[in-house]
DNA sequence: TAAAAATACAAAAACGATTAAGTAAACAGC
DNA sequence: GCTGTTTACTTAATCGTTTTTGTATTTTTA
């Protein structure tokens, strides 16, 4: 690798005009920055990042915490959908991505991102109580999480109250008054769903029934088959079941199908999230868009203002909202008495 | 950030002694070693990994480039999978893995690879032909790609060649002898796949009718949902579709049920892939999985063995083979005349 | 017991950049 | 013509490590 140096000996100045021309300082001559720079290009020349690094005390280097439990990892749209926003504006911003190692015994996520100097670090899929996560968010590295706010910390949220309430009031909109809900694991998530999804109920003047509201899991298409067969075998089941997610109503669908149950003829049913595959199933799957690539841009937007801005950003939470996919999936109920 | 000197002032020896005992070197007694050791731990110590870069020359950390022309990215379940078992088999090696820039106008991605001092670069999902990937791979730098082989560097393969012979022989010993096949677009996986289709039809002494293969394009359904269109708008319509991928089978199902024929009664479909998708939608698609997780991982340990074993590693191609997922869109053919 | 070898440390250079401080030369002002 | 300012550099320190070489001290060997 050719070096500074080596450009100061072929120009016949100091390293320190070299390093001056290449960064535009004032105090070098035009003529001198101009013969200097052809030459850097000539040589092949390219700053070392980590000799830059140990002097500037910057690295233009983002960590992301990604891990999911679940095991689905980077395959989970919902997760990877975020990230590639993320990354796309990191980038367009200067910043490189370095994924924090999750399977490292030797660090911690907290050291870890000491160890590569990353200049903040977004936690885009965890297990938000694992105490390594709570050790990197109250360490004093800029931090971003997604759907989970740790208080004093920048945070973007989906904005799942309005998400389920908009569902909700779609579905009673086209006709349905018996309307289910298989939710995902318990989670700040789950909770403004449960909670928005009851309050639009009440608005409306609708009572829902408890056997109405299953404790699902999320992107887990088996349970969620089970819980719909438990929602169909109910004495007066719904004539619309909302899923947790759309991978898992694919599940649900599964089982409705199996009872010879046409969609949305005989049952209608709505996904969460808006995924690729939503648009282009048979129906098309009627679900609230969760805005993925805006959140991930926004979380990394809020992460780079952190950083460099420290003294004049508070970390705040920003909440981004969906849209809903009307797809085939929901139709009036048949009226049959 | 507490430094190694500070701990040799503490400790009372020199930074190198600090080093040494930190590292494990031979020429410290055992007792200044954990007496090091311990105050290390205490004041919450950990190296700088640019410090240590710049003199080593080792940064354990290893590049990916990770572009897609299509737009769909990181959320295309193919790569996503493919990149999680690259990311686990390196980290669990000791390296990281950063992302090459993609939005960056100013550096090329060997350029960035040379700033970061990337040891090793994977490259997943990019467009070969485009010249910076050229001039990436031309780089004395470590590569390894995905899907796509360049003279004398390290590659690996997913057995499509196999993988379609196999999905043939299954739908063909299911009884279909009215075989279609939309195929994805031009690469070498569509070269490998067509071949394979036409091979496997000869050897068991089929003709194939040239307006049964169909050009398509990668994971988009409603391109394909055209294309089997076409296919059934055939005066003698096949019995079966072999599809470019499970994601664009959405497509091509759909097409199929809104002309009101059934899956598998009137007409069997295959995928190709295996997502997650593929298990749980109905009927179960019937596809070649590729073991991506695999081809990640194996991804991984040839460029960690070029970048350990420089002098005795010969880049070489790895093929990893797929399994048939049998699912019930397949099945034998209507017997009607 | 003197020489040789081993042990346990220290000193200092080096990696490749940035940057504060210093310095000649050119120029301006009165 | 002397002083004060610019201009365009150079010097040298520094970032946090690693590593080669050097050196006391102790231990072993003949």
């Amino acid at each position: 690798m050719v070096s500074i140096k080596e450009i100061a000996a072929a120009c016949g100045v100091s390293t320190a005009t070299i390093s001056k021309a290449l960064n535009g300082a004032h105090d070098v001559s035009e003529a001198t920055r101009q013969r200097i720079c052809r030459m850097a290009d000539e040589m092949g020349y390219h700053p070392n990042a980590a000799a830059r690094t140990l002097k500037t005390k910057r690295t233009y280097d983002i960590g992301v915490l990604f891990k999911d439990e679940a095991g689905s990892g980077l395959t989970h749209e919902y997760f990877s959908a975020v990230l590639e926003g993320f990354k796309n504006e990191a980038e367009a911003k200067g910043y490189d991505i370095t994924f924090i190692n999750t399977n490292n015994a030797s660090m911690s996520y907290l050291d870890h991102c000491a160890y590569r100097n990353v200049e903040g670090v977004a936690v885009v899929c965890a297990n938000f109580s694992d105490p390594q996560v709570l050790e990197l968010v109250s360490g004093h590295i800029p931090v971003v999480t997604i759907d989970y706010v740790f208080n004093g910390k920048a945070a973007v949220l989906s904005d799942n109250l309005k998400g389920i309430t908009e569902l909700f009031q779609y579905v009673y909109g086209q006709g349905h008054r018996k309307i289910a809900f298989i939710h995902g694991a318990p989670s700040s998530v789950t909770e403004a769903r449960t909670v928005g999804f009851y309050r639009a109920a009440e608005e409306l003047g609708l009572t829902v029934p408890d056997q109405y509201v299953r404790k699902g899991v999320f992107h887990d298409a088996s349970t969620c088959a089970l819980l719909t067969g438990q929602l169909l075998d109910l004495p007066d089941p719904p004539t619309c079941i909302l899923f947790p997610d759309d991978f898992s109503a694919l599940g649900g669908i599964s089982e409705i199908r199996q009872r010879g149950l046409r969609i949305p003829e005989d049952i209608s049913v709505a996904g969460y999230d808006g995924i690729h595959m939503a648009q282009v199933m048979d129906p098309p799957l009627t679900t609230l868009h969760q805005k993925t690539r805006t959140m991930g841009a926004t979380a990394a937007r809020h992460l780079i203002e952190q950083i460099e801005h420290p003294k004049t950003t508070l970390p705040h939470t920003t909440v981004v909202g969906g849209d809903l996919w009307q797809g085939r999936s929901v139709a009036a109920p048949q009226k049959h008495d």
